[in-house]
Order: C-alpha cells, then sequence, then structure tokens
DNA sequence: TAGATTGTTAATCGATTAACAATC
DNA sequence: TAGATTGTTAATCGATTAACAATC
C-alpha cells in the first residue's frame, strides 16, 4: 500500500469541496491554476496531489469537474459508506450536527448520545437522540466505525473507551483532553482555545508584531 | 527575524496547556521524555521545538515546569495582550464561548456581535452582545485584533472584509467558505465536515481498510 | 503547427531523526 | 565519579519547488 501523508488528505478533501461548488457554476473543467487559486496552493502542488487519485486530465481543457470529483470521493470514501456517531447534545453538539449532517452520504452521522433525559428521545436535524448508556447497542446496531466527541473533559476519555471497544476507528475530540488510545485508531483533535492562541500569535507573526 | 512553522506554534502551545495541568500534580521539574509522552512526540522533537523559547532546562532535573510555562507565553502571547471578537451567537458562538471564556487573559474574548435583536444586550459567559451593525467601533474601542466567525457562510466574507478594515489581523474561520483576505491577515480555517471526512479516512487508513 | 496544460523527473528546501559533547 | 539528561551538530528523510518532455 502506498503512503499519503494526513495534510494531502486534508487537502484531497478541500479540493473536492471547491470543486462541487464550481460544479454549479457552469463550467464542465477547470485547470489547475483556478483550482489552486481557489485552495491557496500552487498550480503544481495541485497537480501532484491529484495524483493520487486515479483521474487524468486533459491538456487542452484541465480536469473534468464532475468526475474529479467523483474519482476524489472513490479515494477518500468508503465503498460502503461510514456511519458516524456524536455524543454529546449541547451546544457543540447542536452546532456539528447543523454543519455537517446531509453534506456526504458517505459519512452520514445516524445517532446522537446524551445523558439528560430531556433530550434523550429527541430529534435534532433529523437524528435521534439516545440514552449514552446504550451506546454499545446502537453503534452496532447502525454499523457506526466514526465517533464525535463533544462533551466536557471529564466524561470523554470513558466515552472514548467505550465507543474503541465497541468498534470505533477514528475519533474527531472536541473536548480539552488528549485521548489515550490504541496505535491503530485515529483522533483528531480540535481544541477552540488552541486554535485561538494560534491565531492570535499567528496574526501577529503575520504583520511583523513578533520579535525573536 | 527567525522563522517558525505553523505546526512549530501550534505545538509550543500545547506544551504550555499540558505544563500547566502539571502544574497541579505536585511536581516542579519534568523531564522532555515525560513532555513528549503526553504530547505524543519523541523527546528530540520536544527539545528541539523548547529552543524557541528562551529557557534552558537542568541535565539534572529537566524542565521547570512553571518556569516553562512562563518562558512560553513570553514567546507565544503579545506582551499587552489581544482581544477577541466572536462574531455570531449561535449554538456554535455559544459552545466557543464556553470553550474559550478564562482560559488565558492574553486573548481575551471582549465583545460578541450578532444581528439578532433577541440577543443583542444579552450577556453570555459574562461577555456582552453588541448589534452587528456597530462591529467598528466596539472593535475600536475595545482594542481587538483577533476574530472568530462562527456565522453561516452567506455573511461571512462581508463580515471578515469589515473586521480586516476595523483592524483585525487574525481570523478564526467557523464558516464552510474560505475568505479572501490580504496576505498579511492569517486565517486559520476550521470546516467542521472537512474535519469529519479527514477523521472517517484516517480511521480506515489507520486500520488498513484503505487500498490504493 | 503553436501554445497552453498535464504528468513526471530532478533539484532544492526544510523538518525530522540520530549521534554526541557538555552538564550536573 | 557514573549516569541520565540537555543542547547542538550531522545525517536522513520527505515534501515542495522547478524543470521539462508529452499531449492535444
Amino acid at each position: 500500500m502506498k503512503k499519503i501523508s494526513h495534510s494531502a488528505v486534508h487537502r484531497l478533501i478541500l479540493y473536492r469541496k471547491l470543486l462541487k461548488i464550481q460544479l454549479h457554476t457552469g463550467d464542465d473543467y477547470i485547470y489547475s491554476h483556478n483550482l489552486a487559486q481557489l485552495a491557496g496552493r500552487t498550480p503544481a502542488q495541485v497537480r501532484r496531489d491529484l495524483m493520487y487519485v486515479a483521474y487524468s486530465g486533459s491538456t487542452v481543457r484541465g480536469y473534468h469537474i464532475a468526475e474529479l470529483v467523483k474519482s476524489i470521493s472513490m479515494f477518500i470514501d468508503s465503498p460502503t459508506g461510514q456511519g458516524v456517531a456524536l455524543v454529546g447534545l449541547g451546544n457543540l453538539g447542536k452546532a456539528i450536527l447543523n454543519y455537517t449532517v446531509g453534506l456526504n452520504p458517505k459519512v452520514e452521522v445516524r445517532a446522537v448520545f446524551d445523558k439528560d433525559p430531556v433530550k434523550i428521545g429527541t430529534i435534532t436535524e433529523g437524528i435521534t437522540c439516545f440514552d449514552v448508556h446504550d451506546l454499545e447497542k446502537i453503534i452496532d446496531e447502525k454499523n457506526i466505525n466514526v465517533a464525535i466527541i463533544s462533551i466536557p473533559s471529564e466524561g470523554a476519555q470513558t466515552i472514548a473507551d467505550r465507543l474503541i471497544a465497541a468498534g470505533v476507528i477514528g475519533i474527531l475530540n472536541y473536548s480539552s483532553i488528549r485521548l489515550n488510545v490504541p496505535e491503530n485508531i485515529y483522533v483528531e483533535n480540535r481544541d477552540m482555545m488552541r486554535a485561538l492562541e494560534k491565531t492570535a500569535f499567528l496574526g501577529r507573526y503575520f504583520n511583523n508584531q513578533v520579535i525573536f
């Protein structure tokens, strides 16, 4: 199996997103330098990234947008699709549902979990909220192997352990602790405070306000 | 001025966070291999990263935790502190406030903006919500140079233009469009769907379920 | 054909890793 | 001192960039 860097995966997903938007603008084809500009990359970088997916552009017309989207999807998405569980239906959980539900049928949120009796049984963005007590059962029933953690730090590790034991292989972690997981489990951490501090520093850095 | 990579900045912020937690465990000193384990890095990588900040460890005791935190902060934080504006007080905006307010006095959310009259004038996590119409005035008054965008895609570019014109140099963008900004402005994009798709792919990749 | 673009190879750059002298 | 750790230099690795032949 060939290797691919995390950042290349991230970029391919970005290209697909940008291409989907281009689909609605009328043009059938796009050149690497147009896509590069949209993505904030160089044309050569884009062409190199695209060589991961089995699709060749035309030297005259560039890339057929719809075909390229299809090729990227064949590369990135699971052929059978993947189910996603969201744990924690607070403000963040609701926002995540709002930003993700319905966008990619191959990466589909199939269940929400919470421990609050008021929330259990409600439906948000079309997804039912289950009792976190039934986590293992529902994950098995709904064939879920990806999870999003949007609960406070205290319970996060316990939930992660249960998710992994139930068959989850990828975790998007919005809690502010770092999870301890086996090495075959992928964890993507999204720490909001860390992102804010990074933005504050790099803003000054870009404006030459940092001296060291 | 020396150069530093975005990822090194991101790691230094992580180290500081992990060290702050260690502060409460009783030990005064920590070795690079302990910090490395917490951060998921190698000891040599940690030592190399730490050489950006002007602080030397002891060859016998390792790094004095409190001193190292101070040195990282002197490196990362602005001496005068930076004000932050949050634009959009929906579920996501409320979650962001919840995850960031009060954690770092040098990166301080000083104002929230929304266009909803019901929200304007309310106080969340101690921060007043202002009319987005008064954006420029408040940003100037409260000496803000960092902003978080947590509004739907449609209005995001217009808001970004106004923020930049008002003096913002760093933007943490949670909307799902890419912002067009001058090259001296730093934008950190946080696309939830992209993060989810990446997690789904890399989960399978880590488990050798991806063939290409 | 001429010209613009693509895919691929070679050169460069930077980050990571390994090795080691210096320190207490 | 012996031993463990640090800071720094050298070697390796990988990604980015530049160059260019192939294509229509």
